[in-house]
DNA sequence: CTGAAAGCGCTTACAG
DNA sequence: CTGAAAGCGCTTACAG
């Protein structure tokens, strides 16, 4: 930058002001920069930036898993919209451990990111994390019960609540559930989603017809068998997440049940694929599902955070207000039909 | 800094030196420096740390999709061999377009990432693109003919030419390939070996029997229209990346067409899940596809990358050596099968 | 409109 | 073993 002054015959001020497209620089002294800038191949240094206006643009997002159909459109939504705005993001995956995620999110702390998108593992313990009081973070995808701060979340319970509906209004009775983790707010509110409309319906939760599945395909797989080689087996079976879904799918298939003849097969969250193609539509049956928003969780996530970077910090109390809950959409395929009682 | 220095009354290069673990700091000043560290809740800021020592520890990369199961494990592998070596990464989706990349490199640039690794859209052009002189890239996946700098990809050609092989094997004679796009590395490698395994036998590659898929879902799924409804079909379809491979089997599904009997299959790249649950088993039938080691090629890329960083620079030439080629793998399933008439 | 100077928070020779 | 000082490459009041 000195060599671009003394080359351009200025102070390096008002290289930083054009560089920065400062107006009230001299038409004249703008070109002879510019002239300089190109002769000597200079390129601003943002960390040097960084430094001195105290503001990295840069915000980090840690998520729970690469792997993830779901998590990878929310970081494709987050990316998407934070590019416009100028910002980079620093991807973390914790792998759905505490410890790893704590890690990163310090190694995002120091350095200096404006602010953070955090799905984390233990939303629980939030409140004794120790966060930086002037990083602002928005959660996305979990979040604790009573949680105030800013989130983006999606309707689990109404989601959860009205694919058990479904299933009830084609005459299914016995209805299973499997379940995700029990220590996250979309294992919880997908479960009493689902609960609520039994009771509502007046139909039996059965306690050996819901299976913990973790959120895991293994989990989904292992509750499957164990569902389906019951004597008295459900007719069908909520799902509550995608991974768990194609586990009881692989289960289904290795006991050569016909679904939904069978019986019928409701998932949380469908596998997209590429625009236009869902793995769920390639299935044999082609998979019913709650279809989840992930691109907008991430573009709404990322506009929120980026609404509290600029506003004044002391503006709003970030009060109840501030959690978005977006709507699911149930994609009503082949893998429900009504029970064969109900055929006959 | 400074007021950790000064209630451990020490100066700050002591700070500094504990910080940074540096030996020879007498341990009663350890003591006292982390405590007023404690105390003041004191946080090091990597970015002043970075414009010092002119290194940022963080690496950028550059992918062509985020939702994609192949770059999402590279990516991890990334992660996975960057973070225990203290880096950071900054991951970037160019969407497979050329002047987005050149942006995300531009940026990379601009916040000083040590190293990059890159999965170009056009690795061609890199002969004349404006890269740092002296931040090391490393590409991967794509590599243009006669690149000469560290990459790591995997061995295309053989791959392909051993599929062929192993469909010709089987008795098929009448053999289509899905191409994917021609001006990238992985098109033209897959195409080439196909091609040599096909004259090799004394085959005849048909031109009508070839069809631009350009690695895409669409195109995998129109080709597989235009190639099943030919009235002398191809008794065995060789698609050449996984999205193409999908677009083929929803065609085939549609057209009712019965795989393997009628028609056989064999793709490039499996569909992992998560660990032992791939989509090409859940399908039917499932899919015989050539496996890449994508969680490897990151490890690997990251590893040569990080051994550039630490090494002298000017000690080797990065010579021919340099560009590592990974085996790959062929998961024999259910969509290939010998054609109707070696059955009979 | 432009320049000289201070300073962002660190690290690193250099003395002592 | 430790401290004082310079400097990394920028930006930003502050004069002029």
């Amino acid at each position: 930058m000195r060599d671009v002054a003394r080359l351009a015959q200025v102070s390096v001020a008002t290289v930083s002001a054009v560089v920065n497209s400062k107006q009230g620089v001299r038409p004249v002294l703008v070109n002879r920069v510019q002239d300089a800038m190109k002769a000597l191949d200079y390129h601003p240094d943002q960390v040097a930036r960084s430094l001195k206006v105290r503001r990295t643009t840069t915000i980090g997002v840690v998520i729970p898993e690469f792997a993830s159909g779901f998590f990878m459109e929310v970081a494709r939504g987050i990316e998407d919209t934070a590019r416009p705005a100028g910002y980079s993001v620093l991807l973390c995956n914790s792998n759905d451990d505490l410890a790893q995620e704590e890690r990163h999110l310090s190694v995002l702390f120091s350095r200096r990111v404006d602010g953070i998108l955090l799905a984390s593992t233990d939303p629980y313990s939030m409140g004794r994390r120790p966060f930086r009081p002037n990083v602002p973070i928005v959660l996305f995808d979990r979040v604790p019960p009573g949680y105030t701060g800013p989130a983006v979340v999606v309707d689990n319970r109404g989601a959860a609540y009205h694919a058990a509906k479904y299933l009830i209004s084609l005459g299914h009775t016995r209805i299973a559930l499997i379940a995700g983790r029990v220590d996250l707010s979309t294992g919880i509110e997908r479960s009493d989603g689902f609960r609520e409309a039994m009771e509502e319906a007046g139909l039996p939760v059965r306690a050996e017809f819901v299976k913990q599945g973790s959120f895991k395909a293994e989990g989904g797989y292992q509750a499957g068998l164990e569902l389906l080689q019951m004597r008295d087996r459900p007719t069908a079976i909520f799902s509550v997440n995608s991974k768990m879904t194609l586990g009881l799918f692989k289960a289904i298939q290795e006991l050569n049940v016909c679904c939904p003849d069978d019986v019928s097969l409701l998932g949380f969250d469908d596998l997209v694929l590429t625009e236009g193609f869902s793995f769920g539509e390639l299935l044999k049956p082609e998979l019913t599902v709650i279809a989840q928003p992930a691109y907008r969780i991430g573009c709404q996530a990322t506009e929120m955070l980026l609404g509290i970077l600029v506003r004044p910090r002391d503006g709003d109390p970030t009060g109840e207000a501030s959690i978005a809950r977006l709507k699911t959409e149930l994609y009503i395929r082949h893998s429900v039909a009504p029970p064969a009682s109900a055929r006959n």
